[in-house]
DNA sequence: ATTAGGG
DNA sequence: CCCTAAT
């Protein structure tokens, strides 16, 4: 193989480096390599979904020492998952056990470290459908959650039964989370002591859309109580004895024949990329095959979009038993139960075009809600519609404790990310907020197209808005707009999503946001080549050969940043199929017989290089090691 | 990060 | 375009 360093192109006095890269031999692909996994943002949001109830009842049998264990435990699981979770503040981890049921749900045993993909086949897809019943508010997130995943849905089936929800077609599905702890914890503490989330799959309907009869846009539920993203009472320590029978699909989930898959967190930017692979390559290597027993298969052969959003949920530490489903108030002093039942998730506005697909309109919120998540998510706590800041106070302090109006607790999910708004405020003057006139846009997500083409006119730029709090993403494209603080966020906390798209066409197959770091299982638009781009490749590669991708891209698309190295090589393979091919059967822009004929003859001098270069290497070898 | 190839 | 093995 000849190595080579990168050549110069200075000047384009190409004196054509007439070494033609040798094709490596054995260059095939083999087991699946396993990456490190991430968790779906979706994933988080699924597991958070919920509203908490602080349980007040004031009596119990619970011992104190029970609880202590628990938030000794807590403590531990976090401790534990701090490395994994960059970035989290201490404390700040919520053991959930949770499962996603239903269509697209994935539940997982912690202990088992398995995952199970589970799909109501009678839904169309299950992405989808979350999605179609998905509402965020941006302001509203989780972050640095870590959690346990533990079904409830599944109990009918038994141990070893698949789990299977029948309703749970949104991710506002009611956990339940029980959280325990001593009323001297700060409110900090509070956040990381949840015990259990029993997810029943009953959830209130968001934005359930039919893609039938459309879905509903620009909605802007006045009377709706967006606030609280879950209200919370508070009652005084839990029963615990019952814990071991407590929310089924502690493990049942999993089959226990089943290869195991199980993604990590790590929480980096290739979240995207690992997620849809994976859930592709688990899909397909039947990790839960017998899912389909049930008649919960993962729908495969259709999108693979749809694949790649499926949701798995994971177990980040060994599964912290559920803390109940029948309450029995504790008479321990100084604890409480905070039971978090139904976490909502926020709303989310999307201002699309009539004419445009529904496809896109799934694409959009898509893009939006993975944005939003990725950016970072965190806890709030608001007391009376009051947002507590200070995490040092103790929940007594913060008057979360015996003797306090405890009925408006509520906790909200609020963006990471942007505490520093670094980035400049942009209002992008397309953007109509019409419909959105009563709320304060928090943040505007901006998806930028990168399109600094240079030879081909695109028209086809969409932008995107979503008002995430202060959610940025690591490349710019969404920038802060207000900073707000969890109160005021929680009084308007929609996102609007407008998407000003001119062609119909393009808009249906365009997702709407371009960044860098695209969304989850988002896959790239597609951008076919114009004329003018296969004419700079085809001179290009004419010049420097088939080979040396990277140095093409350099020439001639230097200052075109969706077009990469390696879709220079594809398309330079499309053409050479398709010069290779009748005329008849070629699809698409019609390119010019001369430029296909060039294509042929680059093609065929260059393969016969890199022959040479072969047979020289071969030859060399033979004299070097003869003499 | 690049390259080569299969999907 | 995507994904991935092999460099």
């Amino acid at each position: 193989m000849v190595v080579r360093k990168r050549l110069d192109y200075g000047s384009r006095g190409h004196q054509v480096p007439a070494m033609p890269r040798v094709p490596s031999s054995a260059r095939g692909k083999r087991s699946a390599r396993r990456k490190k996994d991430e968790m779906s943002p979706f994933d988080l949001l699924a597991t958070v979904a919920g509203t908490l109830l602080v349980d007040h009842e004031n009596s119990s049998n619970n011992a104190p020492s029970i609880n202590a264990a628990a938030l000794t435990y807590a403590r531990k699981r976090k401790s534990v998952k701090a490395e994994q979770c960059d970035d989290a503040p201490p404390l700040k981890s919520i053991a959930v056990e949770s499962c996603i049921a239903g269509s697209g749900g994935v539940c997982a045993s912690p202990r088992q470290s398995n995952i199970c993909l589970a799909e109501n086949s009678s839904t169309r897809n299950g992405t989808d459908t979350v999605l179609e019943s998905l509402t965020v508010k941006p302001d509203m997130l989780v972050r640095d959650s870590v959690f346990s995943c533990t079904k409830s849905c599944n109990r009918a089936h038994g141990v070893g039964g698949i789990p299977e929800c029948e309703s749970s077609r949104s991710l506002e599905a009611t956990n339940q989370v029980q959280v325990q702890q001593p009323m001297d914890g700060d409110t900090t503490a509070l956040y990381s002591l949840v015990s259990s989330v029993d997810l029943d799959g009953r959830p209130p309907a968001l934005v359930s859309s039919d893609s039938s009869s459309g879905v509903p846009l620009c909605i802007h539920d006045k009377d709706r109580n967006t606030s609280p993203l879950c209200h919370a009472e508070a009652r005084h320590a839990a029963d615990r004895d019952d814990d071991e029978n407590s929310s089924g699909c502690t493990h049942p989930c999993t089959m226990g024949n089943n290869k195991s898959y199980m993604p990590q967190y790590t929480g980096d930017s290739r979240i995207r990329k690992m997620f849809a692979s994976k859930i592709r390559k688990a899909a397909r290597n039947k990790m839960c095959g017998e899912m389909s027993n049930k008649g919960s298969k993962l729908n495969l052969g259709g999108k693979k979009i749809s694949t790649t959003r499926q949701r798995v949920q994971r177990a980040m530490f060994k599964r912290q038993k559920p803390v109940r489903r029948h309450f029995t108030p504790s008479s321990a002093k100084g604890i409480l139960t905070v039971r978090i039942k139904s976490f909502t998730i926020p709303e989310l506005f999307i201002e699309i075009p009539e004419n445009a697909t529904v496809g896109s309109l799934k694409r959009t919120v898509m893009d939006v809600v993975t944005s939003i998540i990725e950016s970072g998510l965190r806890v709030g706590v608001l007391l009376q519609g009051k947002s507590i800041q200070d995490d040092n106070k103790t929940l007594r302090q913060a008057r979360i404790c015996h003797g306090e109006n405890l009925e408006n607790i509520d906790f909200t999910l609020e963006c990471e990310a942007g505490q520093s708004s670094s980035h400049g405020v942009r209002i992008p003057e397309e953007m109509d907020f019409h419909g959105a006139d009563a709320m304060k846009p928090l943040a505007m997500v901006k998806c930028e197209e990168p399109f600094s083409e240079t030879k081909a006119g695109y028209n086809n730029q969409q932008r995107v808005q979503a008002s995430p709090n202060r959610v940025q993403s690591e490349h710019g494209s969404v920038h802060s707009l207000f900073e707000t603080t969890a109160h005021e966020a929680s009084a308007s906390s929609q996102a609007i999503v407008p998407v000003a798209s001119p062609s119909s066409e393009a808009l249906a197959i365009v997702p709407v946001c371009k960044s860098k770091r695209p969304a989850i299982g988002q896959r790239r638009i597609r951008r076919p080549f114009s004329l003018p781009e296969v004419e700079a490749l085809v001179e290009a590669v004419e010049q420097l050969g088939t080979g040396r991708w990277r140095d093409v891209k350099m020439l001639a698309f230097d200052n075109t940043d969706h077009r990469t190295y390696v879709d220079l090589k594809d398309k330079w393979k499309t053409l050479v199929h398709t010069a290779s091919i009748s005329p008849q059967q070629r699809r698409g822009e019609p390119v010019p017989q001369g430029l296909l004929d060039r294509v042929l003859a680059a093609q065929a001098y260059w393969s016969q290089q890199q022959q040479q270069v072969l047979s020289g290497k071969a030859s060399g070898q033979a004299c070097s090691s003869s003499c």
